[in-house]
DNA sequence: ATGAAAGCGCTAACAA
DNA sequence: TTGTTAGCGCTTTCAT
């Protein structure tokens, strides 16, 4: 068996109790004997016994976190700034990727809550009613989301989407698609906000199209609806539908952004590999992972502490470009039939 | 509080004891006593308290995950397996990123072991001292790395590699270049294994080239060094390795394929995002993350078993190509649809 | 087949 | 400031 804390106790010449205050409440056991319990632990190598603090305490030392798809570029980063918080609290992290699936997201969250001291729901894909549920299990901090009276972190998508269209404006666009993402998607409706917002100002049509899933498949798909719009610009709901679309465009001939742009969100590693220049709205995902598990922390150390949310801003990069102008493909025939674009009637640059 | 057994041994009439087995040991209950007690649990919505159960039984029922990289296309396929097959056996999954950091992971290591029941630890970066420790502190099943009496679920690279020089070679590549991975890596070393034998075999001659680091960044640098050893196909150490390198080439006007063949392993989504089509040794990761935890649960059923290895059968696959030549780019024609090579790999899922 | 009781390792009253 | 004691929820002898 391991080292307990009676061992500790016996060796230090002291009662179990004054071992587990000398470790967790400095403040009520004397310097000296403090200094030597500490010691003694030290030197045995103890290690409490969580799950005994825990029978007692109620608390298991763990942070749950659920995200949908742990291989969408997006959310490795949101787990990595969860998991550098949680590891400077000592708190174990438990993962969980839902497959997208939000019939067993809520079951899983029902798991989760039973193991874990709070829970960081990232995404989450399922309706209000299971997430009231997950709030009312555990401390809940929500990730990209936002629920009446729920704490969350969320990102400033419309700022974001208003940069984007600004930038795009600038750039001498007038007519601009908005490659939208699944129907129900809450950023999705504030990026289309403050796209809709700023196109007001700029004098630029905005083209509602789609919405495609928001995927890379989504985004490859959608090249014909998006070519028959007649924009010069499109902004995907994400990089993988950005990349997916410029993929399809390339694959149709059509220079990206020579003649036509793709702005993405999200600001995906991927986003810098890619040799059609993209602009894209960069989340500051491992600060918002940070904060998500400040608040959860707020929330056990102080239970009444009401819903918090944070907004955390974004920025607009220019990735993956590798010089100022759109280049010509070397061994490119200048064979550019595209019945929808040939003729010109936007005001373009 | 939550519902306890002591709720349902109420309700049901029985003792806690017998509630506890008419749960656990389903065999040593009468029928009668056991289906009231199951229906009486089921009602009042009875969840064991697994710290409690963890007090005695000396389970936890978490298994702890290792990667190196979350934000690597490579692990999150694997996680997902490893996940799918924990939460089959009722077991939660620690997931913990040691971003590449050696030395972090044995601490780590130390932590996770202490709340869980078995580690899994994933292409583990730390010095085979570091291992052993981490063999000794709980049952622990090695991926992606072999250790001598350490379990572990490996990749056929040698294989896989062979396999990638015969269909060069098939191709009528006759001089190959092999763009290495970091020095000391194991899996780099059984892929120039399994390539130099391929090698000899089909009078192909092998210059190996970097080795480089196993990014995009490493393949984004390699161009030059490539051009110059005047091959006519280079086997990059993985596809992040040769998406760089094509990005590289691309820039340069180098036709890919048609001037030069890239290919790669690991078959990460990425690789059928792109257009210089790309030929790729396909992991089945989520298998492999299956297999990994089938073992630590054969550990944990039986202490006393041994060692247990598997090797991972590896797949070449075609990635990214929209046709089988390299392709003169072809005029927009009434949607000729590729085939859609993208989907993630059928043993993902 | 079932129950009584002990106890896993720890913390939190309550005493001293 | 420190020790004594009870008990968190559960499993597991040991009786019956």
């Amino acid at each position: 068996m391991a080292v307990t804390i009676r061992d500790v106790a016996r060796v230090a010449g002291v009662s179990t109790a004054t071992v587990s205050r000398a470790l967790n409440v400095p403040g009520k056991v004397d310097e000296v004997t403090r200094a030597r319990v500490v010691a003694v632990a030290d030197e045995l190598g103890y290690r409490p016994n969580r799950a005994a603090r825990g029978l007692i305490t109620g608390r298991t030392g763990n942070l749950g976190l659920l995200v949908p798809d742990l291989a969408n570029p997006f959310f490795p980063g949101l787990v990595k700034g969860v998991q550098s918080r949680a590891l400077e609290a000592d708190q174990q992290l438990f993962v969980v990727d839902t497959d997208e699936d939000a019939e067993a997201e809520s079951e899983l969250v029902r798991q989760l809550a039973k193991q874990a001291d709070g829970l960081v729901l990232c995404s989450p894909r399922m309706r209000p009613a299971g997430l009231r549920e997950a709030v009312s299990l555990a401390p809940t901090v929500l990730v990209n989301r936002a629920l009446p009276r729920a704490s969350s972190v969320t990102f400033d998508n419309r700022g974001g989407a208003a940069q984007l269209l600004n930038h795009l404006g600038g750039l001498g666009h007038r007519r601009i698609g908005f490659l939208g993402g699944p129907a129900g998607s809450w950023s999705a409706a504030q990026r289309l906000r403050g796209l809709r917002e700023a196109a007001a100002s700029h004098r630029v049509t905005l083209k509602e199209l789609g919405p495609v899933a928001p995927t890379f498949e989504g985004g490859l798909g959608a090249a014909r609806v998006v070519l028959q719009a007649r924009v010069s610009a499109v902004v995907a709901f994400n990089d993988l539908v950005a990349v997916g679309l410029g993929q399809a465009l390339a694959d149709r001939g059509v220079d990206v952004p020579g003649e036509l742009s793709v702005a993405g969100f999200d600001d995906i590693p991927m986003a810098g590999m890619l040799r059609p220049s993209l602009t894209t709205v960069a989340m500051p995902l491992h600060q918002a992972g940070r904060e998500a598990v400040e608040l959860m922390l707020a929330h056990l150390a102080d239970p009444e502490l009401g819903p918090q949310r944070r907004e955390m801003p974004t920025t607009l990069r220019e990735r993956g470009s590798t010089g100022p102008a759109p280049r010509p493909r070397r061994a490119a025939r200048p064979d550019r039939t595209r019945p929808d674009r040939s003729r010109r009637s936007d005001d373009d640059e």
